[in-house]
DNA sequence: AATATTAATCGTAATATTGCAATTAAACAA
DNA sequence: TTGTTTAATTGCAATATTACGATTAATATT
């Protein structure tokens, strides 16, 4: 039905298509590292709301986290970020037509 | 609750995560315009559909339809679509921690 | 005017997503 | 061991998305 690009490009897409994993990714990039309960107060989403986003985001690579005690520290995972970037940036960066046609 | 980027990026971005829409977007690049119903039959999907997925392109505004006689003819919305990557590239292109945190 | 062609809209069923309270699990502390 | 803290999981209600048949609207053709 669709190409694999298709399908991965629609996939990463959608994981960035709610504004709470946004403001999560953010947040990673920001202060590089945060554990989930702080997530949850920055952000303003109950505990299990944050971590089930944050689910999405470690499916996809896109985050990995760690056990530290008690506390799971979470952060981008930096080679599977630009992967990513590499697949979104093909699909952004096509050749614009050079007029409009209609 | 979330900031206004943050909306925005995710909104492009959800308008990404079905790849029907990355596909129809594909295929204005490619042929650079082109009719619903050349959609619906390259595609695969009953026109109806197509022509939903269309409007939420639209509503975005990165692309645009423009009647000709009985038929529409779409194509990219290249000022929007320009302003849309500035948008996407500030998000992914977020300068990553040197090192993996954990 | 009557017919044909194309796209938009409506209505609806099936599925997916989101958010959270309640609970469970895991690690630490006393 | 008993409690404490933090995160994951479960269950569920509310909402959103997707797909399409049927219909409508608009334009063109005869």
């Amino acid at each position: 039905m669709y190409t694999e690009q298709q399908k991965e490009i629609a996939l990463f897409a959608k994981v960035f298509g709610h504004p709470a994993r946004v403001a999560i990714l953010q947040q990673l990039f920001k202060i590089d590292a945060c554990y989930c309960g702080d997530l949850s107060e920055e952000i303003g989403l109950a505990q299990p709301t944050i971590s089930q986003h944050l689910k999405e985001l470690k499916t996809l690579g896109l985050i990995k986290g760690t056990v530290e005690g008690v506390k799971v520290c979470y952060c981008i995972d930096r080679e599977n970020w630009t992967k990513m970037k590499t697949v979104m940036h093909q699909f952004l960066d096509q050749d614009i037509p050079k007029a409009d046609c209609c």
